[in-house]
DNA sequence: TTGACTGCAAATTGTTTGCATCATG
DNA sequence: CATGATGCAAACAATTTGCAGTCAA
């Protein structure tokens, strides 16, 4: 289980990522967390490193994993309290995978790139979409409905170049 | 748990549905199963008939409980079973509600009206926006990145206007 | 008739929570 | 030093599966 990479291999285009540190991101969650007065714990700063050092999304099981050797001490539990919390704050965002596990990564603003995520039904990658391919149809719905979406929060369904 | 709706009142916009009778959706639905070769039995033809006389999004465990006075002998597992061919077959889609239960409903085909999904990240509640609203930004992310959106199958995420 | 579908019960998987303890601010 | 965070274990919720019996085609 915490062996199935919740981004199906090349199918993620990275180049035009990395726009920003590794660290720069571990600092920008934890000044995050600082500035809405929550504590900044060994445990906290682990999790926040493993989503910064990857551009994968993982699960909760997979940032368990990744902690086994560097923080084992860090527990299951506190891995899912600390991802609600980086949630909350925006500095996390979370997609729904067709595992049924739910995959996590760090939001726009600590990586440095605005995406949103594209889930494909049949071969179960996730493609990463700018932002503002949205933007056009994100003022429409604002407009006509009142929603205002949150693309970076969004996964939109649909067929990959691959399977299609 | 059998109680709790996966619509939020009258967060959605009912006016522009009713395109279609349940008795049509139903008959589209069993066509459907026909068509694939798959067996039209009794808890089959019972599932589908709950999703088809309502408009709100059911999670299986609520098409369970709507079961229970008319079908009581349709057992959980055959819901779930269900509700999984007729995914398959794209006559249902379904979305990933807050309360962490999958809900389903029939698709825009079998209902009549096409049609996409924006969840508010405040209040739970389910908003219904035609797909048309994302042709635009779909064509361009088509073009861009080779991936074939399904609006109907998509849900994004964002604020709705009493939240807002 | 026959294989697909079902009911049942038990197993999984993913996530949450109560509580005593520990460490941050 | 007070409060919020953690580890642990157990509860939970949602969904899946093996199997034997049943029914649609």
């Amino acid at each position: 289980m915490a062996s199935a990479p919740p981004t199906r291999g090349d199918a993620e285009t990275h180049e035009h990522l990395h726009l920003a540190s590794p660290d720069a991101a571990v600092d920008a969650a934890v000044a995050a967390l600082r500035a809405h007065g929550e504590r900044v714990t060994d445990g906290r700063r682990a999790v926040i490193d493993v989503l910064a050092r990857t551009h994968e999304h993982l699960s909760a099981d997979q940032v368990v994993a990744a902690l086994e050797s560097s923080h084992p001490l860090v527990h299951r539990a506190t891995v899912y309290r600390t991802l609600e919390v980086l949630t909350e704050l925006g500095v996390v965002s979370h997609l729904h995978a067709t595992s049924g596990a739910t995959h996590y990564h760090l939001a726009a603003a600590a990586v440095g790139h605005a995406h949103l995520h594209a889930h494909c039904r049949s071969c179960g990658a996730v493609i990463v979409i700018p932002v503002d391919a949205l933007a056009d149809a994100s003022a429409r719905i604002a407009e006509e409905t009142g929603f205002r979406i949150a693309p970076e929060q969004s996964t939109i369904a649909g067929v990959c170049r691959d399977c299609a």
